[in-house]
DNA sequence: GAGCACTGC
């Protein structure tokens, strides 16, 4: 951005209200800003010296060298995941046999522990007389039972702790032999082999009732394929096969493309409509790179919401060009950029174009700019509208393109000044979809009910369930192997498998491999498999409209995790899952009703759920002063930003005009909560930038550091307390990093003290990014090993916010909000009550809980943040007031 | 004495 720029679009973002008086504190003011832009300045000399040196580096071999690297990373890649498949379908035949057997133990030891232990209930105790075989599979379904009783979500009503009566109820009238569950197998037994066994069984037999506890669909409408007549989806291997021209031609963008070249040249911004499998991510660059918009050495880029995203789309498209991935054609995510200086089409996850604008404001690289899957509404892509709307306004131009599902489409082209819509057809076949008559009290038992109903009435294809998370997957696991082995070969082989992020990923891998033939699949997933995986030959979707979202409340401060129903767009991404490769069914389970009068249009965006500290921090950094009049899609709450500029100011990174003060720019350079920045540069004065910038990097992976499978509580645990640090859980992981570094990084060390190696990792990339950041803020990497006070002053520094006294009875008050909340049992200060705590977070969950404790002495906030606290509030402890926050609030807002 | 959906920098 040339200065004229710079001062033209501070000009516009000036607020009106700095026409006070020159006095010292004008001063002082200007004189931090002047230090401030000075330190931007050097930071883009060194981004350009940087830059000069890649330059000279790429002298012929040095370029062949990387080009090598890069194709052979790439190969690498590709290789994968056939190869996970090959090798763990080798595993699963090997452990299928080991498993069938091992279950049979299982029940029989199960049965032994019951009988000695001696926790049969009463009733039981009576039939115990009972024929063997009855009672242990009495037994075994009442420990399904005990674990569906805990487990489970009752919707729409969610029933308490305590109050299972009814439940109980139903409980022990299974529990008498020959009722419910013996009447149930009977039937089962013989609707199975009733069906199996008639070949003529038509369509309509299909709906017939087939299960006691089954449940009535109807079908409401059709999801419309794009042509009912067309030949199927090619697979991966069928279209390598072709010749690549071919296959590009057969694409549906394809017969669009002069069209779209002429209205990109026509208009400055265009919204592409397109459903996915239309060819429009991995095409459409392409197309304007041959119509010659990279002539004159300007790039094309395009962002996508997720990294693997943006790695498998740049691969192909390198491929289809015939060039080496890295030059023309390359992408760039966190911790890996894969492009060079010859590159033209450059694909990126949309955040990496988000921190991109701190170095080049203007997108001044680019002729084209393309934001895909813009209907996602991540949090990065909400922003990027903003920015590249107010840029498009002085560079004419740079042409933008903003590609989204259906819906959205005519609300983005009413942000973008009635932009003009494009439309591509997808590629998809129909589904139907279905309802059910009534609503289901409990939909982990009506997923169960529904997927055996499949098995027992349709014909062969994978089914995908829909399951809020771990603990629900793991029940409807337990209960459909359960029901599934005590209807033995009745039926056909049922493959259960569940998928989730926090599988490791062998396990994960197992979903891809191709279901025996005779056999069918049940994949039970989270919503990771809604937009991040996509799995093959999935005919049949059972959703039952739920999902977990995380909420931040602003005036609290605090996070949680709450399960919440779907929106329309999300119920619509779910059934779509089911016609990607023939056509499918999709089994609602909640009706028709509700769908259309209780589900929401869309999910609530990103923006308006989560606390914005880092995103304003950035848009502050760009020169935006004025945020509350920022052109938002969708605004976020007016709490939120507000908390996030009253967090920045007492921070000390925007002065009381809500400027960027040199502070602010330094902390603006980390990709991490302003709290954290301010921690990370504070661990300058405390001389522990090595232990700081750890910890940064252990807290940024935060909940997944700990394994604990459910077989081995007690050793996971008793591993966990050998890492707990006195001084509190920051230190505790101080430890655990150290350990690991200690250990070389080695797996079996994680393995052995029940630490996730995958978590390690990446807290080891993210540490690396950290210290190469701190180098750039111009801060030395001191270590500290002595003195845990100061760490402690360090991450004081940054977390003054965060505060809490002990009250009576053990818990906690607030300093900010006065708020009761108590020490998570997970903290290694669960049992110290210390007087005075830091906590890294703040989760509701089944109470108010401080996740990540140290304990501090109250001085310490005098001198970290004497502008924050009042000596006499925090010496006073019977005062039950909390300290006056000393200063103004920023004023420009 | 708890219980972490999914991304991303």
């Amino acid at each position: 951005m040339s200065s004229k720029d710079k001062k033209k679009r501070r000009k516009r973002y000036e607020s009106s209200s700095d026409s006070d008086s020159i006095d010292s504190e004008e001063e002082a003011r200007r004189k931090d800003l002047r230090e401030r832009d000075e330190f931007a300045s050097r930071l883009k000399k060194r981004d350009e010296t940087k830059t000069r040196n890649i330059v000279q580096a790429s002298d012929r071999r040095a370029y062949e060298e990387a080009a090598k690297r890069l194709k052979m990373e790439n190969e690498d890649r590709e290789k994968m995941i056939p190869m996970l498949r090959v090798q763990s379908r080798r595993k699963y035949l090997e452990k299928r046999k080991e498993d069938k057997i091992a279950e049979l133990e299982e029940d029989i030891a199960d049965d032994e522990y019951l009988f000695e232990e001696e926790i049969l209930s009463q009733r039981e105790k009576k039939d115990r007389d009972r024929k063997k075989e009855l009672l242990r599979l009495a037994q075994e379904h009442e420990k399904a039972r005990e674990l569906e009783r805990v487990q489970r979500y009752h919707m729409p009503r969610d029933l308490g702790k305590g109050s299972t009566a009814d439940y109980v109820e139903v409980d022990d009238l299974e529990k008498v032999p020959q009722s419910e569950q013996k009447k149930w197998e009977k039937d089962q037994m013989a609707s199975a082999v009733f069906k199996f066994g008639a070949k003529d069984s038509t369509k309509k037999d299909e709906y017939d009732l087939l299960l006691e506890d089954q449940i009535d669909f109807i079908q409401i409408l059709q999801m419309p394929g794009s042509d009912d007549k067309r030949e199927p989806v090619l697979t991966e291997k069928e279209k390598r096969k072709l010749d690549i021209d071919e296959t590009k031609k057969s694409l549906p963008v394809f017969p669009f493309r002069d069209d779209l070249i002429q209205a990109v040249r026509e208009h400055q911004v265009l919204i592409i409509e397109g459903e996915t499998g239309s060819g429009k991510t991995t095409q459409i660059p392409q197309y304007l790179h041959e119509a010659g918009f990279t002539k004159d050495g300007k790039k094309i880029g395009c962002t996508q919401p997720r990294r693997v995203a943006a790695m498998s789309v740049a691969a192909r498209v390198a491929q289809e060009m015939g060039v080496k991935l890295g030059n023309e054609v390359g992408y760039a995510i966190r911790f890996e950029d894969c492009t060079s200086e010859r590159t033209l089409i450059k694909y990126m996850t949309d955040g990496t174009l988000h921190r991109e604008f701190l170095s080049e404001p203007d997108l001044q690289s680019y002729s084209v700019m393309i934001i895909d899957e813009a209907h996602e509404r991540t949090l990065h892509t909400d922003i990027l509208f903003g920015l590249v709307k107010d840029i498009a306004r002085f560079r004419p131009d740079l042409k933008l393109l903003i590609s989204s599902a259906t819906l959205d489409a005519k609300k983005f082209s009413e942000f973008f000044d009635d932009a003009n819509i494009f439309r591509i057809p997808g590629r998809r076949f129909p589904v139907d979809i279905y309802y059910t008559k009534a609503p289901e009290a409990d939909y982990v038992d009506a997923c169960v009910v529904s997927v055996l109903q499949i098995h027992a009435t349709q014909p062969l294809g994978d089914i995908l369930v829909f399951l809020t998370g771990q603990d629900e997957i793991e029940t409807c696991q337990e209960l459909l192997q359960d029901r599934v082995r005590r209807l033995g070969s009745k039926v056909k082989e049922l493959i259960i498998l569940p998928v989730y992020a926090n599988l490791p990923s062998d396990m994960q891998a197992k979903i891809f491999e191709p279901t025996p033939p005779g056999a069918r699949k049940v994949v039970l997933a989270t919503n990771i498999a809604e937009t991040s995986l996509t799995i093959d030959n999935i005919i049949y979707v059972i959703d039952p409209g739920f999902a977990k979202q995380n909420h931040f409340n602003s005036r609290t401060g605090m996070e949680s995790l709450i399960v919440v129903p779907i929106s329309k767009a999300s119920a619509n991404q779910r059934a779509g899952r089911a016609g990607r490769v023939a056509a499918g069914k999709c089994f609602r389970l909640y009706t028709a009703w509700s769908y259309k009068h209780e589900l929401e249009d869309n999910t609530v965006p990103e923006i308006q759920r989560i606390n914005l500290g880092n995103a304003v921090l950035m848009l502050k950094a760009l020169g935006i002063n004025d945020l509350v009049h920022f052109d938002f899609l969708d605004p976020p709450p007016h709490e939120t930003l507000v908390l996030a500029l009253e967090q920045l100011y007492a921070l000390g990174a925007l002065n009381h005009h809500g400027e960027l003060t040199k502070l602010g720019r330094r902390m603006a350079e980390f990709p991490v909560d302003p709290m954290m920045a301010k921690m990370l540069l504070a661990s300058e004065k405390y001389k522990c930038a090595e232990e700081i910038v750890t910890i940064a990097a252990m807290l940024s992976v935060n909940g997944a550091i700990f394994y604990r499978p459910k077989d081995k509580i007690i050793h996971a645990d008793t591993a966990r307390k050998n890492f707990n640090h006195i001084g509190g859980d920051h230190l505790s992981l101080l430890n655990v990093y150290n350990q690991w570094r200690d250990s070389d990084y080695s797996t079996q060390w994680c393995y052995e003290n029940f630490i996730q190696y995958r978590s390690m990792k990446r807290a080891r990339d993210v540490r690396e990014q950290l210290v190469g950041l701190m180098q750039r803020v111009e801060i030395d990497m001191v270590s500290n090993v002595t003195e845990t006070a100061d760490i402690k002053k360090a991450i004081t520094s940054g977390y003054f916010y965060h505060i809490a006294r002990l009250s009576k009875g053990g818990s906690y008050k607030t300093v900010k909000h006065n708020q009761s909340v108590t020490i998570h049992p997970n903290s290694a200060l669960f049992e110290d009550l210390p007087r005075w705590v830091l906590y890294h977070e703040l989760v509701f969950t089944t109470k108010e809980f401080m996740r990540q404790v140290i304990e501090i002495e109250s001085k310490w906030l005098l001198e970290v943040a004497p502008h924050y606290y009042k000596s006499k509030e925090l010496e006073d402890s019977t005062n039950k007031k909390m300290p006056k926050i000393v200063g103004r609030s920023t004023r420009t807002e």
